[in-house]
RNA sequence: GGGCCCGUGGCGGAAUUGGCAGACGCGACGGACUUAAAAUCCGUUUUCCGAUAAGGAAGUGUGGGUUCGAGUCCCACCGGGCCCACCA
């Protein structure tokens, strides 16, 4: 990397007590060793002998990271640095702090990297691990690493199967809207107080009766079309798919049946929904997931067609149904299958067959570069408009998806675009029913919502209304008629939920023979990972789990495998589930391991859950990039688990933050190509040369990245300036939500401020202390407004303006002389912080025996806030022209009278006519002339 | 295509409810110390007119508006970013 564009303190030049970064980094080493040794940072839980149940708790979280072999960049401890000065804040103020870290370990990267080495992910993962560790060290934080977790423990990973299991136990009463344990619904089955579409369940035989409770299940099994990723060689849930490619890797994903575990996610869309009214969320991060959950209102509407079939839509528009000149089915509609299976006779359905196999091959990204271009061939047969009466045709096109509504469509060619494309390229009857209300409208295909037109000719007329009021007619003609009924639907789809990898938790379930599914007893969790060599996704048409090459662990017992004796014989052979869960997993719940990470009996204790999780997360921060990933599948455990009693609150987080990204400078050829920062040479600060080619480059801003090689390592950092100097950087370049470049020449600045802060204090020839016997009355006032700023500043996360505060602060104090020892001490503690280790280093030269971690923070004296006079500036006509000093209690009439008398002010207004005077005590006085 | 956010000196960025735009830091320039350099310290630094003064003018992407007063509120546009995207 570039050098520093200054290179502090050249050996042997020095004053012998500077702080200089080798006197840093010896004092930082010492205090990191000593908060390790003295357990400062550990916090008890609510029954230890050291627990104070007077004080207020405050539940501190990161993001947990990925462990991955490159290590950390400077990018990823900012976050971590903003959480670590708002827990040894609160610590300060006297509460408990909860402020763990810990390791999302299970995923794709580690299992990538196997494939390519025949290193074990587990191997990697532990190595990466151990870096990770030493490199949050460094930067001095906070945690309790007495509560450490990984999600790759079995101790972990047993509790994470064990929650799957409980939502596997589990169904979802909707007329209760919460979820409860699936043995209720037995018993309410068996008692007759429900039953099976209309059957009794006696009625059921063995096996309907299984594979009914086994559709409620919140885990449930299910064959559909998933999003299959052929180059990772996995299934992945639609929040992994960004426009058709993976999330991870970016490699093409296809629609594919499967037979997969999914989560019944569904069934918490509304209160999924309406529950981020209750969070302090990043408004952009709720508007996301509220997208993402996507609801909408409408109804279900039933067209009788030909072969005594009916077909069902789902629409948001009731009121156009006068418009319904055809309709759509999905390739995948189970109608087309029937149909291709048992053709009317004298129908060709060898088109229809060439369309539907087509549409089922391609790639996401193929139909979505072609949206535009809308295919599709008739089916066929014919429906009937319940509206008008009249006979529509009924198509085949692949822009209706399966996955949303009933996976076709009422198509309304004079009111919605796609529809319209459609009948245009088709030539289908297009009839207008909404008329707009607005003159300069004239599409031929309007969309927005108007007034109803053409609905003559049935039991039902509806001109005339607008198009809500429409809306509800046409919805409460079908329901009379029997032909559907009002529906809210989400675009949320259940979650997708198992993976054909390997490095991730086993599901802890077999099946028998019969292809039913049995579970693991609790005492035989985990059902941990079988040893494994070859790591190359397995190469199929048909695609298999990764774990089905462990053939020794597949087939088994189920004695073997633990499934309770009373529910099959131990000698029973079963086959184990060989699909694994996706890396989301551990980290839907680590929230809750934190609270009592050794726990052995439970997966919380649940005393220690109520203490810190009563009201959720006191502060989360972690990346934007999880706001419809990690963020709403957590909420959805969460959520579960609440139903089932095993959690105090509804919402897992209270409040969320999203620290920006911090991009670095990187270098661009003409031609747009980027160059590596290590392959060009700089010139001057606008010139830039390509070493290779001698050709000049551009400089711009990017992303943190390997490829491009400006990577800064924080250790490095560290090295060249101390800890307390990067972390002091991260948190002055910018507010912690911006996204800002690292810039290594600023980095000099907070330096000199510690430097600054350090002389004031330390004699930098003999170290002695320097300190005033009485404090100056300026200054004393001063330090009281910055204890307060910091502190509101530091509880509002704006830590760049708290650091402004304190670098004010200490060159005001510089330039009047000496503080007392009671000045520099409050002056330590609201460094420590942010600055903990200089801060330790003062605070004990001070005189104390404890950590300045533990201290508190000191009191502000609102006296002291206050000033007996003030300068007003003075305007006239709104431009600053004087500026008078008055009491500050002054009233307006007094203000304005001094405003007017002022030389300056009556110099330049003379005559002329004065028409008011605005008075804004304690802010500004505005003459009008 | 839809939704949301952001545009302030050479650079990173300040500016509680509309009330002195540019805090603080970097860089730059000048000075002190030094044989010299580094480090450190002091001063200047939005632009323009003016003399390096006094004083004045313009100024927060562009153009309008509301207001005694707009970086902040409203409308339109330009530029950048993020999210969603055949969701019926």
């Amino acid at each position: 990397m570039s050098e520093p564009a200054t290179i502090p303190d050249p050996p042997g030049t020095t004053p012998p007590q500077r702080y200089t970064a080798s006197l840093a980094t010896d004092l930082e080493r010492h205090w990191r060793e000593r908060w390790e040794s003295d357990g400062t940072f550990r916090v008890p839980n609510p029954g230890d002998p050291d627990f104070d149940a007077s004080r207020p708790k405050y539940y501190c979280m990161d993001m947990f990271p990925y462990p991955s072999g490159a290590g950390l960049h400077v990018g990823h401890p900012i976050g971590y640095i903003g959480s670590d000065i708002i827990s040894r804040f609160y610590r300060m103020k006297g509460y408990n702090v909860l402020h763990p870290m810990g390791w999302d370990a299970f995923g794709l990267p580690a299992e990538q990297y196997a494939i390519t080495t025949g290193i074990h992910p587990a191997d990697t993962t532990r190595a990466a691990i151990k870096t990770y560790r030493q490199q949050l060290d460094a930067i001095g934080f906070s945690f309790d690493w007495s509560r450490e977790i990984a999600t790759i423990d079995p101790d972990y990973y047993r509790w994470t199967q064990w929650i799957w299991l409980q939502a596997w136990n589990a169904w979802f009463d909707h007329e209760q809207g919460h979820a409860r344990p699936v043995d209720e619904l037995i018993s309410e089955l068996k008692a007759g107080k429900r039953d099976v579409e209309g059957r009794p369940w006696k009625d059921l035989d063995t096996s309907e009766q299984q594979a009914y409770i086994d559709d409620q299940r919140l885990a449930y099994l299910s064959e559909q079309v998933v999003n299959w990723c052929p180059r990772l060689g996995t299934a992945l849930a639609n929040e992994e798919v960004i426009d058709g490619r993976s999330e991870r890797g970016g490699h093409p994903v296809i629609r594919k049946p499967l037979r997969q575990w999914m989560f019944r996610i569904t069934a918490y869309a509304d209160r999924l929904l309406t529950d981020l009214d209750t969070v302090d969320w990043p408004e952009s991060t709720r508007t996301m997931q509220a997208e993402w959950i996507g609801r909408s209102e409408g109804a279900d509407i039933e067209f009788a067609c030909d072969l005594q079939n009916t077909i069902r839509v789902f629409t948001t528009r009731p009121d156009t149904i006068f418009g319904v000149t055809f309709m759509v089915l999905a390739p995948e509609h189970p109608l087309v299958k029937s149909i291709l299976a048992d053709p009317p006779t004298g129908m060709d359905v060898a088109p229809l067959a060439r369309y539907v196999a087509e549409a089922s091959g391609r790639a996401d990204v193929e139909r979505m570069a072609d949206q535009q271009e809308k295919t599709g061939v008739s089916l066929g047969i014919s429906a009937i408009n319940p509206a008008t009466g009249e006979t529509i045709p009924v198509w085949v096109a692949d822009y209706v998806l399966m996955g949303y509504g009933h996976g076709a469509i009422m198509a309304v060619p004079g009111h919605d675009e796609r529809d319209a494309a459609f009948a245009k390229r088709y030539e289908l009857k297009i009839r207008p029913v909404v008329k707009s209300t607005s003159l300069d409208d004239d599409t031929d295909c309007f969309t927005g919502d108007g007034i109803a037109m053409n609905s003559s000719g049935s039991t039902l007329s509806i001109d005339g209304q607008v198009s809500a009021e429409a809306c509800n007619s046409v919805i409460d003609w079908i329901e009379q008629q029997g032909l559907g009924e009002r529906r809210v639907r989400y675009r949320l789809r259940d979650w997708l939920f198992s993976r054909q990898r390997y490095w991730g938790e086993p599901f802890p379930i077999v099946h028998d023979a019969e292809g039913r599914t049995w579970p693991i007893s609790d005492d035989h969790l985990p059902v941990t990972l079988p040893p494994l060599e070859d790591f190359a996704p397995v190469e199929s048409e048909d695609p298999q789990p990764l774990l089905a090459k462990a053939t020794d662990w597949l087939h088994t017992t189920a004695g073997e495998a633990g499934v309770d004796p009373s529910l099959l014989p131990p000698d029973t052979p079963v086959t184990r589930e060989s699909n694994t869960m996706p890396g989301w997993a551990g980290s839907c719940w680590y929230h809750l391991r934190y609270c009592s990470p050794n726990c052995s009996d439970r997966f919380v204790d649940a005393e220690a859950e109520r203490y810190w999780l009563h009201d959720g997360v006191d502060l989360y921060i972690g990346g934007a990039e999880h706001a419809v990933l990690h963020l709403l599948y957590a909420r959805f455990w969460h959520k579960m688990l609440y139903d089932l009693g095993y959690v105090s609150a509804p919402e897992p987080f209270k409040k969320l933050f999203h620290q920006g990204l911090l991009t670095s400078w990187a270098y661009q050829r003409s031609d747009g190509s980027l160059v590596p920062v290590d392959e060009v040479e700089e010139q001057s600060s606008d010139r830039f040369i390509e070493i290779a080619t001698g050709d000049s480059v551009k400089r711009i801003i990017a992303k943190m990245s390997k490829s491009l090689r400006n990577v800064i390592n924080p250790d490095e950092v560290i090295e060249t300036w101390g800890a307390d100097t990067l972390r002091l950087y991260e948190m002055y370049m910018g507010p912690l939500e911006a996204s800002k470049p690292w810039n290594p020449r600023d980095i000099v600045g907070v330096f000199r401020f510690l430097q600054r802060l350090w002389r004031l204090v330390v004699d930098e020839q003999t170290g002695e202390l320097q300190l005033a016997e009485q404090p100056d009355e300026t200054i004393e006032r001063a330090l009281h407004r910055t204890v307060r700023r910091v502190e509101t500043d530091i509880e509002r996360i704006a830590f760049n303006t708290a650091i402004a505060s304190l670098i004010e602060f200490t060159n005001e104090a510089t330039s009047s002389g000496r503080l007392t020892a009671d000045q520099v001490e409050r002056l330590v503690r609201i460094m420590a912080p942010l600055a903990p280790y200089i801060a330790e280093e003062l605070w004990h030269r001070l005189g104390h025996q404890s950590s300045v971690a533990l201290a508190n923070w000191p009191d502000v004296d609102e006296s002291m806030l206050v000033d007996t006079t003030l300068e007003l500036p003075v305007q006239i006509k709104g431009k600053v022209r004087s500026k008078i000093t008055v009491a500050a209690d002054a009233d307006e009439a007094t203000i304005q009278e001094m405003a007017l008398a002022d030389a300056r002010i009556v110099e330049l207004i003379q005559d002329t006519p004065i028409r008011k005077v605005i008075v804004v005590p304690g802010r500004i006085v505005n003459i009008i002339t």
